[in-house]
DNA sequence: AATTAATGTGTAATAAGTACATGTTGTGTA
DNA sequence: TACACAACATGTACTTATTACACATTAATT
């Protein structure tokens, strides 16, 4: 925080403020996206020369009269035409050779939407879905960041009902057990996973029974309305 | 004061083509001692009208060559003399009207630091320990950030053994638990507590006892080397 | 020698986590 | 129509972690 003290010692040392503002801030968004019993990740073809060839996150400058988050929710629905996405903010990368066009901290965020949401739509022909396991290499600092994210995302889904925002309003226990396992990329015992869920009490159970299967179908649930929370989690 | 105009000038000057560069970004750091059985968080008198008789964190802005994190450090060690804290990243806060002399974001640290420690030296008049504990408002947004890397902190605590950084090199299991009570504001059990510390495995016992009390002296102890890590936790 | 104040230690009860197998149901096919 | 299939639904024994709780010991002080 700028305090006198400070800014003092700025002008001693002949430093113009000007120069504080030789920074930009952008926001960078990793979004994930759940699909084919695999964890996604949008990302979007590179346009630096730098970085010809790879991939990177979804990202943009921070307008001078924006919130960090309006800006993240700006990047999210300008490219992907969601509204009331889950968003949550993870780190802050601030190192200075991060960026090779100049000085550029970045705030990230993860965010979780259902691709098959009737309002999902890519803008744009170079933006696609990559399985997070199989990504190598990406422009920036950006596989730390979705590394972060994901690391972030996997602590997260046991103690909070967020993986609901990846998947479609009614699901069966298989599909969530699925999800999960993508997500933490293990195998987990269904009795097991089911007890560990049902105590926590997110679900609603429909009485309706999955369809078009050639198999038994399972029961459909919903996540309770209390737990439908969107946005981020702003803290106290 | 006339500080901040200059701030908001600087701010005002360029709308054009440097529009992007409107936005400064400081770092603030929630500096937690350990003293007389309380936590406390190290401020600084705030010297903007608009926050007079109020305290505030110790932050600075960030200058363009410089990492996010050395940024902290640096207010650190001006601020307390101290190096090789113990820091980590917590949130940034970056809402528009959070600093009334301009926009400004800034990224949290909070830091823990051994009060006794020789290096240990605030170096100006206005800086004071407060209890976490009694402090109602603070300046700018300073409370909400305070809260914020206090749950940090809080949740950090029985995961990572990073409190040592707030005792001194050797420390009896009493104190141990007082430094623990006093950071999560609860009262724990003598016997459970020493059962949990032991399942860790984080201490060593120093074959030393006590000295200058009135009653039965306890055994001392210290953190083992390998978990004496400094700095920030980065990840992956 | 007695008092004081805090140290050091264990067990029983409950809750949470893990490993694991069998009968059931709807669909598709012979 | 009955048989095979594939996935559903469910419970128990075992281990590990958490909680609640009381008494003998030690060093200093009087």
């Amino acid at each position: 925080m700028p305090n006198e003290l400070n800014l003092k010692t700025a002008a001693l040392e002949k430093i113009s403020h000007l120069d504080y503002f030789n920074i930009a801030i952008s926001v960078d968004c990793v979004i994930f996206g759940y699909d084919n019993k695999e964890l996604n990740v949008l990302l979007i073809k590179s346009d630096l020369e730098e970085f010809s060839g790879l991939y990177s996150l979804l990202g943009d400058l921070v307008r001078p009269d924006e919130d960090l988050e309006r800006a993240s929710y700006r990047v999210l629905e300008d490219r992907t035409g969601m509204e009331d996405v889950y968003l949550e903010q993870v780190h802050t990368f601030g190192t200075t050779g991060r960026h090779p066009s100049g000085r550029v901290i970045t705030t990230a965020y993860y965010s979780l939407i259902d691709v098959t949401h009737h309002k999902f739509n890519l803008n744009h022909n170079d933006l696609h879905w990559h399985a997070v396991k199989d990504i190598k290499k990406l422009a920036f600092d950006h596989k730390l960041i979705l590394n972060t994210c994901l690391q972030r995302l996997r602590s997260q889904i046991m103690e909070h009902p967020v993986v609901f925002n990846l998947l479609q309003d009614k699901f069966s226990l298989r599909e969530l057990q699925e999800l999960y396992e993508a997500i933490l990329d293990v195998k987990l015992d269904r009795r097991n996973f089911r007890k560990k869920i049902a105590v926590k009490d997110w679900l609603q159970d429909l009485n309706e029974m999955e369809t078009n299967l050639s198999h038994r179908p399972g029961k459909l649930y919903g996540l309770k309305e209390q737990y439908k929370i969107k946005g981020t989690n702003t803290l106290a």
